[in-house]
DNA sequence: CTGTTAGCGCTTTCAA
DNA sequence: TTGAAAGCGCTAACAG
């Protein structure tokens, strides 16, 4: 079924068909119709390779997105394809391996598809400085900054981590904890865990609380095996800490199971917090003490730049989006 | 970049170029270097649409989800993905929006991108029957039972969950309890809930146990929320009950933070089991006692299934995974 | 307003 | 072993 056969039953050329298919204003509303009637009738679609060869604008936006076992960038890819509904483009979701090199992968979804622009859910743009600068394609990451990065059709819109963090951190201080341990990332690759340390570590300074990287510093995975792990080499190091701050959600529901195996109490012995505010951070027991990410202004902003950059030619940016502290209940008051 | 621009930079005809992307044999040694090299040297990957376009064997196997918010097919379709990997198929995953008609939308897909075979992932065929007889190309529905569905190119792998509710049940059952409530999704159309809520019944009549489905069973979306609103309609109902049994991980642990929250102790005053065992389960406080659905097993067992329709002509199958049972803390024996 | 026609980039005959 | 050439289904420019 192509639409010369859908041209042949209307007794049309393949023009007029392909006019109609494309909402061209040029067409008598009758032939309109009789066409559509056929159309309908068979549940006809273009094939959309045909389509793509032919007219270059091919109107997708691809989203590359690294590994599917997150749940925040399920919920912001969620998020940005339900944005994209209401808008003129398609979009294709491309899952990447955790470990692939997502600017090299890019430049190869864009010479086998030519998407109008590529999105990247959760990328890493500080590991593949180089690569990105190939990438011709107008280009956004969303939760993660790329400011810099050599390209200059790249935009980035993400949390503003250090602030987020350091509002964490006052968090801490203010119930009375001093001696606190951390869970995130590895610091030499990761710029997004280096920046939360930072915050971290700034309002530690500030409150002249001394900070011992080297015992209370836990590299961990984003993930809830690694969360509990890190926790417990926190835990038997430092026996006297009273909290773990840790850069996400998983994590912390991670180290807080462990913790309870270990016979502790969240949080009246040890007060955990999370980073993401993930829905599932509110059903916990205790619920987590967290920091929001704000998806849907996450997912606004960072197509917003996207297509002001794709459409009206606007230059790139990066911004920086407010978040959102949740006062749960794994943090105890000390006095 | 275009494979003539490789051509003529290499002083050959488009045809060899393409045959040396293609592995095809006919090409000499030092011809296929030279392509290759010039390749290389551009990174030039061919464009997809005029690929397909012109042979028609696309090597595509589109996956169709139903919303990115299940953290049990978010899983599933990893798995698939990392399956897949290893194989000479591209998959292009399409994600829908909960209440689409999967059947329809696949027919959509089909047409448009012409993909060799289809994965649902988590669809529903009860709901599409007629729909599905309109789909030509081959597919498997994973997590769905679909022997009911007029459709020779249709095969199904999903877990025993007459089985697995049978066993959840004489668990609950064998540790003391008679009263106990259902909270599972809406009966009439969904056909996977009925058969949990069958194998669940089945072994209340076994022992003789009375169930009112009036005040007992409660309608649920698979979701942290409903399951909280449906446990605490059950509570209220039925102050007497000692057990609620859940037909996803999410509606327990929505339902043990919102017991918790009106008092109760899960599972001292009340147990609660799930059933998925998503990893996550694995982490809750107390951790829950579930049914763990094999996800490699299916992944594997429903690529099996579709590639052998596909490459080898086999008829459909329509098999059933076993599944394992979690012996968590979420149910509490009564004397 | 409508039909005809020239390719989009590629694969695959068919000749050489 | 290779090059030339025919189209895959579609859009858009052109002519009527």
């Amino acid at each position: 079924m192509t639409i010369k056969d859908i041209a042949r039953e209307c007794g049309c050329g393949l023009g007029t068909v392909s006019r109609v298919l494309n909402n061209h204003p040029d067409v008598s509303d009758q032939m309109r119709e009789r066409v559509l009637a056929v159309v309908d009738k068979y549940g006809f679609v273009s094939n959309q390779s045909a389509k793509m060869l032919r007219s270059q604008d091919n109107k997708t936006i691809a989203i590359l997105m690294k590994g599917t076992s997150s749940i925040l960038l399920n919920s912001l890819v969620e998020r940005i394809q339900k944005r994209m509904e209401h808008l003129p483009y398609t979009t294709n979701v491309v899952v990447l391996d955790e470990y692939d090199n997502e600017a090299k992968q890019a430049y190869m979804v864009c010479q086998k598809h030519r998407p109008l622009g590529l999105i990247f859910a959760g990328g890493n743009p500080d590991s593949y400085k180089e690569d990105f600068a190939n990438i011709q394609t107008p280009c956004v990451i969303i939760t993660n900054q790329a400011n810099d990065v050599q390209n200059n059709r790249l935009s980035s819109v993400s949390t503003d981590d250090i602030a987020a963090a350091q509002c964490m951190a006052e968090h801490l201080v203010a119930n009375g904890h001093t001696n606190i341990g951390v869970i995130g990332g590895d610091l030499a690759s990761s710029e997004l865990s280096q920046r939360r340390y930072n915050g971290f570590l700034s309002v530690m300074q500030k409150h002249g609380l001394s900070f011992n990287k080297e015992t209370l510093y836990a590299v961990a995975k984003y993930s809830l095996s690694d969360g509990a792990a890190a926790a417990e080499q926190l835990i038997k190091a430092n026996p006297d800490m009273t909290a773990i701050f840790t850069m996400a959600d998983v994590m912390a529901i991670g180290a807080i199971r462990k913790l309870s195996d270990m016979g502790y109490t969240v949080p009246k012995d040890i007060s955990v917090t999370g980073f993401d505010g993930l829905d599932i951070a509110d059903y916990m027991c205790p619920r987590l003490t967290t920091i929001r990410q704000l998806l849907n202004e996450l997912a606004e902003r960072g197509l917003d730049a996207l297509l002001d950059n794709i459409e009206r030619n606007k230059p790139c940016s990066h911004q920086l989006v407010p978040f959102e502290f949740i006062a749960g209940e794994s943090v105890y008051k000390r006095n």
